[in-house]
DNA sequence: GCCTTAAAGCGAATTATTTGCGTTAGATGC
DNA sequence: GCATCTAACGCAAATAATTCGCTTTAAGGC
């Protein structure tokens, strides 16, 4: 039986807030499962218990972070739509801080869904733009081409390169995109 | 002052044989620096003072099994190669093994430069793909570009989408990439 | 309201990690 | 070669994290 509600609730939420404040005091180096049990007034055992370990864990609270809290600003056309979505992208994503939570993400249980919830919410974003560019009857690609040729770029520099990436970056990508072929396959 | 040979490296290998040794035996899951330690014969808090912990020390392994052993295959012409690279690439990164050393490799230290390198072996491979298509005279495309079109696509879909990666996809990005322009920027 | 039981608390036992200090063996200069 | 220097290792004690059996609590179904 699955118990969303009540006392596991205010747990999670008290061991999430807990690992965000300790995050923000102290660093994660310093993070352990004690010092979290402890400022979320929880034994370790139930933190061990529910998440296994500090990786799982952060992986959750991380993932969280990551969603969008606001749908892409709409600027009257599909270029412009998706030059600023990517702008913002990767202005969040490529700063310390972002990279961080990504990475978090990732740590997550290999076979869990943390990860893919993370490329969700780029799908359900991109989505978006891409019905608006429908709606005014313009041609436009599809969700994978664009997490193929945008998302998945800016992903493996932020991930595998160490040198910072730019807002141009992000606009030469959708650039390339829409220049080749505007009604996408 | 570095001391990369002599007791120091016999130490090296003997650790990483070990943890190559355990993963195998006992999968992941069951490995601990104890353990490992013991298997190489050294003290554990050798391992912690060189390697500070156990994701630090997959990730050094991980990124070593993740160098390639040969050079990409050559078949004639630039399409032929890159595709055959790609699909060589694809089938090995989106393994379960693949994904598994590809995740421990980034798990290492955000500013060291595991992930840096895997990026580098993959820029490496391409570089001498694109090589050779110049010295036939072929138009090519630049290592950045074949990266961003072709690369960054597999890796982002291995690392944040559960589903099952095949050759065909790898050979649909190289066609995408080649059929656009020829000669790339 | 009374069961049932998933999830949390508690504490002891186990295991991992840190740390100070002595020792070993590559490296360097003569 | 030989003496010297010192980074890296070994050892062991102290500390900290993790696991596990058992008890208690409270959410959800009747």
């Amino acid at each position: 039986m699955v118990r969303p509600g009540g006392r596991s609730a205010r747990v999670q939420e008290a061991v999430h807030s807990a690992v965000r404040e300790l995050q923000a005091e102290l660093g994660r180096a310093e993070l352990t499962i004690p010092l979290v049990a402890a400022r979320a007034g929880v034994t370790p055992s139930t933190i061990y218990r529910r998440w296994g370990d500090l990786q799982e864990l952060l992986s959750d609270v991380a993932v969280e972070n990551l969603r969008p809290d606001t749908p892409p600003r709409a600027h009257g056309n599909l270029a412009a739509d998706l030059r600023s979505w990517a702008e913002q992208f990767i202005e969040e994503m490529a700063s310390p801080v972002g990279r961080a939570y990504i990475r978090d993400a990732l740590l997550g249980a290999p076979d869990g869904d943390n990860a893919a919830r993370c490329s969700q919410y780029a799908a359900e974003q991109i989505a978006v733009v891409l019905a608006r560019a429908a709606e005014r009857g313009e041609g436009a690609p599809g969700v994978e081409l664009v997490l193929d040729r945008v998302v998945a770029p800016m992903m493996y520099r932020i991930l595998f390169r160490p040198g910072d990436l730019t807002a141009d970056y992000a606009r030469g990508l959708v650039d390339g995109l829409l220049d080749g072929s505007a009604a996408g396959r």
